[in-house]
DNA sequence: CGGCCCGTTGAAGCTAATCAATGGCCGTGG
DNA sequence: CCACGGCCATTGATTAGCTTCAACGGGCCG
């Protein structure tokens, strides 16, 4: 039974933080954690809670970057500062660190060394895939896509299952994948009839068929 | 006069190739440099000429997802095999160095140290900024982007003037810019006849209002 | 219980895609 | 040197998909 799934939104941190120096910090909802053209001096893990970091156009226009979730590493973007805007989607706790800390974890003689070069690299794939999905794919490819991301993601932080748990709205999953708020809604309203998803709440889905959700994608 | 502009496509690359060990490499009009699935073992720098890295979409569609233009380095995509195809547009000359070489300038004690870093970011930039174009911006203000882009690029390496010249097709810019060659055909002639830029031939573009260019950039 | 925010649904409009035909440049070969 | 063929680009007409505008619903919190 899909009502069963608990939204695991608040989760711990897979990777160890105590492999990170830093100080922790608590944001909450919809507090900005930097500016657009602030000095970037810090990177930032998550320890629990979701992130957005987007870039809003002179006449209003949103286009949201990357959500970062539990483990997830952001700040990289802009040097000196920032070219985008980070903000909390809900309560989030965040370790916080200096960049130049967080390089150094790469030398050589450092643990975890070639830990910073995978988290860059892993970084610019995923942004690549941000660019083709914009690019080529229909709103429905966006969508589905976007679906089963959340759910892998979710997978390797430690849950399993279909239940997938949105921590963001709706119109932040439109800011992300380029459309607006009506249409993303109506995709999901399509995916539901032809059976392929279930919509228990306004902030959980479940694939019921991941095979035809993955043919989707294209 | 438009007319006096030479394009430079064929330029030496302004980074001093000697701090690259590896080999020389050349390749014709479409060769393929790498493609995807292949093992990622190397990195590339352009020295001359303009490489295009891209993914086909099972039915046919095709995202470029950037153009490397001489000085630019390449093969970032994937670990450990490249998730992108990469090939030549035009004669391009290559320099090629083992990923595990180029990670090693990045070492305090190494010549360049910072860098790799710097590459990397640079890069994640960019493809950030490429994202927030797909995602949010129109026709009219992709392709103006995309001609400021390689104006400042070209700028950048050496060459000052309002002259652009373009090493890749018509097809090539559609699919960076996630639209039809059709649609970046009729946006240049728009452009074209608002006064804004001029087409002296099918490879290059004048910009003759750069300020009302900006503004369009949104 | 009431208000507010978020999400859903419907109808009309617009942008870019698609389908189709023509134009022009360039390389090749007579 | 000119004629031909092929490829790339442009332009026009129509269509499709997404956005915009508008109204309603439903859950949650005070």
């Amino acid at each position: 039974m899909a009502a069963s799934f608990d939204p695991p939104i608040e989760t711990e941190c897979p990777t160890p933080a105590a492999a990170w120096a830093g100080v922790r910090m608590s944001y909450d909802r919809d507090e900005e954690i930097f500016g657009e053209g602030e000095p970037a001096r810090n990177v930032y893990m998550v320890v629990s809670g979701a992130v957005r970091t987007y870039r809003v156009l002179a006449d209003g226009r949103r286009q949201i970057v990357e959500f970062h979730l539990a483990g997830d590493v952001f700040g990289f973007d802009g040097d000196p500062t920032h070219n985008l805007t980070a903000e909390a989607i809900g309560e989030v706790t965040l370790q916080v660190m200096r960049r130049t800390a967080f390089f150094e974890t790469d030398r050589p003689d450092a643990p975890g060394a070639g830990h910073a070069w995978a988290t860059l690299l892993r970084k610019l794939q995923r942004a690549e895939a941000h660019v083709i999905m914009l690019g080529r794919q229909s709103a429905c490819e966006r969508v589905a896509s976007f679906l089963l991301d959340m759910r892998g993601r979710m997978i390797r932080a430690g849950f399993d299952g279909d239940g997938i748990s949105l921590p963001m709205t709706r119109q932040d999953i439109a800011d992300y994948l380029g459309l607006t708020i009506e249409t993303v809604s109506r995709t999901f309203s399509q995916l539901q009839v032809s059976g392929m998803i279930e919509l228990p709440s306004r902030r959980s889905v479940v694939v019921r068929n991941l095979a035809a959700m993955d043919r989707i994608c294209a």
